[in-house]
DNA sequence: TGCCCTGCCGTAAACGTTTACGACGATCCT
DNA sequence: AGGATCGTCGTAAACGTTTACGGCAGGGCA
């Protein structure tokens, strides 16, 4: 069932189905309602493949996600909510939203290549960036729409958007500051994905500020995983001179990190201080609750989809693309697992 | 760039340059080198929308995802590893993977309609199945490849694969029931998803063929989730007569349910066996270590893979659909979770 | 009545491919 | 030497849309 089967059936041209269907001006009313009822009941939409050839535009948007089997990606909770945001948005603007996984065992910029050359996508979300990212280079050089989330090094302006990792820096650093503590750890990621270096920097420099160098020994780089949490409770553990404190960057190592504290019984919040990342279903549950920083996902995915749409439109009328670069900010919510210092 | 211009520029024909890439043997061997050389270098592939409308497929192979806020989905360790397998075994048959997330306030059977009606995909695999699930009926009268990842109760004839939940419930049950065990709950999803009544029947009849009944208030429903594993040991503790073991349909439950048991100065595998579902790295991660059930998932995304090519190449051979109805089998890993009725 | 304007619709070109078909020169066989 | 075969390539149609353009009927106005 084709364009040309509807109209034949209907006894008018397929210009005039095609009109009816689009929504323009120049169709009666009542020729209108015939064509929508008639492909309602054959269960007909136009073929989109026919139709991107002949608008040079897909329709469809992307996000194009890494998977890694060490598991380090933040999880579905995570991701998910924030697919639900975008899709939400997009199908509003009729719009098709497609997740592109890149196998743990290809490299990204050939998978990227592909997706770009063959025009799947009329724009793109790439994530997970690295600290210099070549997806960058190549998608400004071929003036593909896109917003990548998470910063990276690049010379070429490009639109981004990534959570506040210097202000949960600071916010955490300070609070705990104000309660007594003066030697603060960190556990950050152990591969090269950019967060873990921003987020280092930004601790260091907001412990410099108050007259606190971070020595490399209180960096601990694990996995972000429960048993890279694990790993860093031990390291903790052993050490000549324990900290009274850390910050995480990512919740799903406080998980690891309770559990080895509860079997050495040293209770977080009390004999030391634990602060969180961003919201997790986990950090919810953990008793004590785990000082941590809220974001809300769903309107962060809404975010992504309006402003790949703005880039996208922005192309199609020929206009420069304009270039954002969006902090997403976070709360800091309290919970018992940070309390003053011995 | 497109085949004209690349053709221009060798001074070739647009249908050599056509059959230079698509491998094909009418083509002198210089003069593909020479084609493929120049698509490399001005980065050209065949633009998707117009061989997709000359052959009459795109492609692409679909997964479709239901979010759901409530995160109740099994996690990013489940599908991505699934994703991977999947993509690994397309991309080296020359074809694309795209997963379809529908959003949470979305009917999934009108999400799945608009996919196939605009034709965006060549086949899909659906999975989070209901009991019984319209999508599959739409599916099969629109006679478009794909296969449901979970059973469901359909009149039609289907290509579905599973997880084996009746194996699992033997063994497991047939592990409790040798240590001693005789008064056993069952803690499964509060939700409509499939495997939740699968799982339940599964473990009544083997309960039964020992003699055993599972009385109704020893199948605590609650969603799969951390904080559902601990209504479950709430609701598990304040019982009168309490089991001395407890299957879990979903290893997200057992965070939940060590938690509330740590509080309570129970200690798993000794005070209570608990056995739990899928292998997870929570799962690994938990002391005592939990008696779970091992899936290798990459091969298990591969498998799909391969079989969702199968459906799409026989009905491009104009030959009947042949049925896959495969049981993906689970092997036992024992842990210390499980120990001695008292 | 003659003219323009409006509302509605049909026609046909174009989007970028793939591929059946035929053309052409070179080689081979008898 | 002549015809058949083979290797290579160009031509053009077709896939299913959208949309610029023009046409036609009818109504309004001078």
């Amino acid at each position: 069932m084709n364009i040309h089967d509807l109209a034949k059936h209907l006894n008018i041209s397929i210009g005039t189905v095609s009109r009816a269907l689009n929504g323009r001006a120049d169709v009666n009313a009542k020729t209108r309602e015939r064509v929508v009822e008639a492909a309602r009941k054959f269960g007909y939409s136009p073929n989109q493949s026919g139709r991107s050839l002949r608008q040079g535009a897909t329709g469809l948007i992307g996000f194009m996600v890494i998977t890694n089997r060490e598991r380090e990606a933040r999880g579905e909770a995570f991701f998910m909510s924030i697919f639900d945001g975008m899709q939400s948005y997009l199908s509003s603007r009729g719009l098709d939203f497609v997740v592109h996984f890149c196998g743990s065992d290809e490299d990204p910029v050939a998978y990227l290549r592909r997706i770009a050359e063959r025009r799947l996508v009329d724009g793109i979300v790439i994530s997970q960036m690295y600290r210099t990212d070549k997806r960058i280079d190549y998608l400004v050089q071929r003036k593909m729409p896109f917003i990548a989330f998470g910063r990276s090094e690049s010379s070429k302006a490009f639109s981004w958007m990534d959570l506040d990792f210097e202000g949960v820096a600071e916010k955490a650093i300070n609070h705990l500051y104000l309660l007594g503590h003066r030697r603060i750890a960190l556990a950050t990621a152990s591969n090269d994905v950019n967060y873990g270096y921003l987020f280092e920097d930004a601790c260091r420099s907001s412990l410099a500020k108050r007259g606190i160098v971070l020595s490399d020994e209180l960096v601990l780089r694990e996995p972000l995983t429960e048993s890279g949490g694990y790993r860093v409770g031990e390291r903790l553990l052993s050490m000549d001179e324990r900290p009274t404190a850390i910050v995480l960057v990512d919740n799903n190592m406080a998980i690891g990190l309770y559990h080895i504290f509860q079997d050495a019984k040293i209770i977080p919040g009390k004999d030391i201080s634990i602060v969180g990342f961003d919201e997790s279903p986990n950090g919810e549950f953990l008793r004590p609750s785990l000082t941590q920083f809220e974001v809300p996902l769903v309107q962060l995915g809404r975010w992504l989809g309006e402003h790949i749409v703005l880039l996208i439109e922005a192309k199609a009328a020929n206009k420069r693309l304009p270039h954002f670069a969006k902090i997403w900010p976070m709360k800091m919510i309290l919970g018992d697992s940070s309390g003053p210092a011995l």
